[in-house]
Order: structure tokens, then C-alpha cells, then sequence
DNA sequence: CTGAAAGCGCTTACAG
DNA sequence: CTGAAAGCGCTTACAG
């Protein structure tokens, strides 16, 4: 069933068809309906690749997710179809694991899809920077800043890492903690662990607190059972910290189960704070203390910044920080003396 | 940047340049070498949507999902990307409300792309049995059971969510609980938590153990939060229970959050169970018991079967059940007297 | 308002 | 081993 059977069937030719598929007005009333009873009779869509290769040769829009296992990205994700569903914009997504080059990535998708705009969701900057310039669409990187790499056509979205590091550290600080363990994060790659690294540690000079990096910091993947294991091997090294800030929530439930497991009742014996605000975070015991980033906000200005930037002949690349906000739970007290 | 471009960069027609392209062998080694060399050189990608418009016309495997915040789900999805992408299969996965007619999103689907298989991540039969007829293409739905219909394109793999519920259930039972509650699901949609209710029904009965669905169960969708409320409704009006059986981990969790602020310490004053097996379970506290689904399984049976069912003239459809397993945690102790 | 025709970028008989 | 040509299912000037 194609386009020359609904012409047929109906008696107008494939042009009329196409016409009338595709919303233009200037068709008689009479030729609309009758066609349309016969798409409708046939449940009739039509071919989406032949649609494509014509209409302006542009495929969907795509969203490249850099890691597979990510809890925030997922529930991005999910608002990004909610949003591109309503206006009834097509999504493609694309899972590159985490140690992937997205950028390449997207440059052979552009090459095979021709996407009218991308949307990375996580990204390595020196990947940018090597491989950027050969996208011709516009993109909005979600969760990274590129200001450092000034594109034309990439924008990007993002929570102030360092910033909302800094305010749920002084969380920690403010409870009366001197001696804080901060677990995960690779600082080696990916910037987002380091920012949110050296916020904290901005937090604790600015309170004259010592931070040493060798035997207070623990770095960890972000999973759960990442999180389990570096909390024992921090807590073997260094016995008499008070606190713990991990650099993400799923961290931090790793965390606590193993501060949990080695005798540490929670949260008299060791106050935790992190980094995401996920679900999980409200239902656990005790229940986090964390500085939320904001999916919906990330989502959707991501999406409006892109399709501001698909719409514009000059596209003017834009950084938004979207705001964080401490949540507070019940992980954080003051420490016994 | 086109296959004719490359045609004229390389001095050959753009039918040998297709034939380099697509590992085709009657090619001379100069000319393979020669067109290599300047594709690499730009590399270039062919258009997707005028290979597949010509290919056979047929689009990659579509993966359709029911429902956007499956943890189960997410984990499924992840291991048929990895699955299929090793084999060089393309996927499109598209994200469905939980009310949403999966089978009609189907049918539209096909004409506009027809793909060469669907994978249905959840589904419900009423809108198989009323739609399905007309899908051509293999399809294989992921846990539900389609034996009750019948197709010849149609097959399934699923976890037995009756005896699963039986199995965890006895564990509660075997501790020496008498009465227990059961929170979750929505018996009017959706044949899956009506059977594992059915299967803990049986097993109660199985041990002479009274179970009245009016004051025993409260339904609710499979959330933290609305675990959350569950669990106080039921509580409210049912202070005697001693054991809770979620029909989910994320219910449980709500559920347990629920109990702690109600009073209740874990699991000394109340027990739980529940169903699933996801990551958080073995972290949270107390670690749930739960009966766990093999995401791994269910996603690469899923897969295999899907594939076998692409390869074959005459697909022969198949119930593929696979098998669970109680994952001991700490949450079921005995009652106290 | 409508139709005949060109063309999007590929693949694949067909002929040599 | 290679190329000229047809055709996949659409959309859109162009002409009427």
C-alpha cells in the first residue's frame, strides 16, 4: 500500500495525494474528503524514508546519550520525547557507552541522516574540540559547558556543578563537620567530576577546613555497587572523617549500604550528602540530603534551545545554567564529639 | 557529499562505488582500494533513507515500550542495544504512555516504515487479539504471555509471574507470617499484576492462610511514591498485617519508606517482599527479598527469538519462559509474638 | 484546484 | 569486473 493505490483508489492523482497528506490548502474540499476516507479506511501513513529523502532530505532530530546507566539521562530523556512528541517532531536516540567518541559518532550519523538537530546528553570536550567544526547542524550539549569551545552551532545547558557542589558541601560544613570524605567521579576524564570536586573543596578552604585529596577523596563510577566499594576502601584509609559527600546520588546509596555493613549506624555515626536529586534519594533511609539538578528544566530548555536554533537562519549559540536547589533529607547531622 | 560525489572523486561509476560500499565481491582490488580511499577520506556515510528506501525496504528493528519509567524495562532496553548493535542491527526504539495502544502505534509504524521485526516491551493482549492480524512483520512481546492467541508472527518471553509470586510469597509464609498485605498493581489493566496476585492468593491458600482482597489489598502503580500512599491506606485500615508482599521493587521501596514514617521499625515490626530484582533492592535497607525477573534473559531471548523468527520462511511462534530467582535479602524475619 | 514529470540518493538486474 | 539505466515512494516546482 502506497501512495499510488490511495491515488487510485480514490481517483485523484499522487499529487493531490501528497497534498492532502500533508496538510496544504490549496486542494477542493470534495478531492480532502474523499481521500481521506480512503487513508483513513487504510490506516494509510506514508513511507517514512521516501518522506525523508525528499521533503527537505532531513531526518529527525537526534539525541546522542553518552552512557548507558544513567538515571538522570533517562528521566531527561524521557521529557525530551514528551516534548518533541507534542509537536510532533520524530526522535532518534542514540546509547554510546561512556568511554565512546559521541562526536564522531554524530558525524557519521550527520553523513548517513542528515539530522536537522542534535542533542548530546553528556559529552567529552575534547572531543568537541578535535571534531566539532565538521557538524553543520545546530546542537545543544545537555549537562557541559562549551563556552570554553565557542561553535556557532552549539549551544548548551547545564546545572552550575562547582556552584551546587559549593552550597551542598556547606550543608555538611554548616552542621559543624571538620573532616569530610568526598567518594566518586574519575577526574581524569570528564569534567563534570572535577567541577564538582573543586566546588567542594572551594567550600571547605572557604571555612579553613583541610581537604587531602590523597586521603580524603575516593574516586568511584557512578553506580551503586562503585559507590559500595570505594566507601570501604576510603573508610579503611582514613577512619576519622565525620562525613561523606559522594558526587552522586547513586553514589551515595552505594555508600551508605556499605557504611551501613561496616557498623556505622546512619546518620549519628556519619552524616552523607550527593549530588542529582534522583527519586531514590526520597525513599532511602535515611533519606538524602542532596542538591538536586533539574531534569524537566534541562530537558526542556534544551529542546526549546535547539528548536530556537533549527528556526533561525543565524543560530546564536547560548550557555544556560539552569538552577539547582538543595533538597533536604535526613543524612545530615552534627557529628558526635 | 553523495555516492555520486564519490563516484566522480574516484574516477568509477556510482554502481561499482555501491557495490564497495555494500562488501560486495565482484570488484576488482584496485577499484575497492581507490573508492576506500577517498570514502575514508571524507568519511563518507551513505544515506540511510535512500538505502533503505531501496534495500528491501524494510527499516530497522523497532522496539516499542510501554510505559516510561520501567527500571525493568530500562534494563532490557540496554542489553537489546548492546545485543543487536554488535550484530550491526539498527534500532528504533519508540517510548509509549502506559495507556497508550501499543498495537496501533504498531500498525502506523509499518506503514510508514516497515520494519523487519518488533520486540513489544510490555502489551496488553486486549489490543493484540483486537489489532494484531494485520501486522506482517515477526514480533516477539516481552513479558506477557501471547499463548492464549495465537498468531503465527507472534512470540513471547516472559518470566511465570504466578509461580514467581508463589515462590516469594511462601518465603513470607515460611517465616511464620499469618497475615500479610499486598500492595500493587491494577487488576482492571494489565494481566501481569493479576496473576501475581493469583499466584500469592494460591500459595496463602496453599497454607491455609486467609487472604480477603477488600481489607488484604490496596492497589497502585508501580512507583515509589505511589507505593508510598499504598502502604498507608493499607496500613490504615488493616494495622494487624505483619508482612507486606509488594508487586514490585519500586512499590516495596515506597512501601518501606512508608512504614519507617509510620513508626515501624524494619524489619523487625513488619516484613517485605517483593518482585523484580532490580539494582536499589540489594542497597537499600533493609535489602529487600525479592523474586528476581532476569532482565538479561528476558531481553536476550528476546533478541534470539526475534532474529530466528527474521530468518525463518515460515516463523514458528514460541513461549519462551524464563526462569526466576529468590534473592535472598533482610527483610523477611519472623513475626514477632 | 489538479496532474504529469523531475528528482531526492541509493541498489541491482541487465548487458557487456 | 564495470557502467548505464530503471526504479524504490515520495514531494514540489511547473504548467494549465
Amino acid at each position: 500500500m502506497n501512495i499510488k493505490d490511495i491515488a487510485n483508489l480514490s481517483g485523484y492523482s499522487v499529487a493531490t495525494v501528497s497534498r492532502v497528506l500533508n496538510g496544504h490548502t490549496n486542494v477542493s474540499a470534495s478531492a480532502h474528503d474523499k481521500i481521506m476516507s480512503v487513508v483513513n479506511q487504510y490506516n494509510f501513513e506514508p513511507n517514512a524514508n521516501a518522506r525523508e529523502l525528499k521533503r527537505n532530505e532531513k531526518d529527525p532530530i537526534a539525541v546522542i546519550v553518552k552512557g548507558r546507566n544513567n538515571l538522570l539521562f533517562a528521566d531527561i530523556i524521557e521529557i525530551i520525547h514528551t516534548t518533541l512528541d507534542a509537536i510532533g517532531e520524530e526522535v532518534y536516540v542514540a546509547y554510546l557507552d561512556e568511554d565512546e567518541n559521541e562526536v564522531r559518532f554524530a558525524l557519521r550519523h550527520q553523513m548517513a541522516s542528515n539530522p536537522r538537530g542534535i542533542l548530546f546528553l553528556g559529552g567529552e570536550l575534547e572531543y568537541f574540540k578535535q571534531h566539532f567544526g565538521m557538524i553543520a547542524c545546530p546542537c545543544v550539549l545537555i549537562t557541559n559547558s562549551t563556552t570554553s569551545l565557542s561553535f556557532p552551532n552549539l549551544s548548551c545547558v547545564l546545572t552550575n556543578d562547582e556552584q551546587a557542589s559549593f552550597d551542598i558541601v556547606n550543608e555538611i560544613i554548616k552542621a559543624g563537620h571538620q573532616s569530610i570524605g568526598i567518594v566518586g567521579g574519575n577526574l581524569s576524564q570528564g569534567q563534570i567530576s572535577a567541577r564538582r570536586l573543586s566546588g567542594a573543596i572551594r567550600c571547605m578552604a572557604c571555612h579553613n577546613i583541610g581537604f587531602n585529596i590523597h586521603t580524603h577523596y575516593e574516586p568511584s563510577r557512578y553506580s551503586m555497587q562503585e559507590g559500595y566499594d570505594a566507601f570501604k576502601r576510603l573508610i579503611a584509609r582514613t577512619p576519622d572523617i565525620t562525613a561523606v559527600y559522594a558526587l552522586g546520588d547513586v553514589i551515595a546509596i552505594g555508600a551508605m549500604r556499605a557504611a551501613i555493613d561496616s557498623g556505622y549506624s546512619l546518620p549519628c555515626d556519619m552524616s552523607f550528602a550527593s549530588f542529582d536529586g534522583i527519586q531514590g534519594a526520597r525513599f532511602c533511609v535515611p533519606r538524602l540530603t542532596t542538591v538536586r539538578q533539574d531534569s524537566t528544566l534541562l530537558a526542556q530548555y534544551g529542546v526549546s534551545t535547539l528548536l530556537k536554533m533549527m528556526s533561525t537562519a543565524e543560530p546564536l549559540p547560548v550557555c544556560c545554567i539552569v538552577p539547582h536547589v538543595i533538597q533536604q533529607g535526613e543524612s545530615i547531622i552534627k557529628p558526635r564529639t
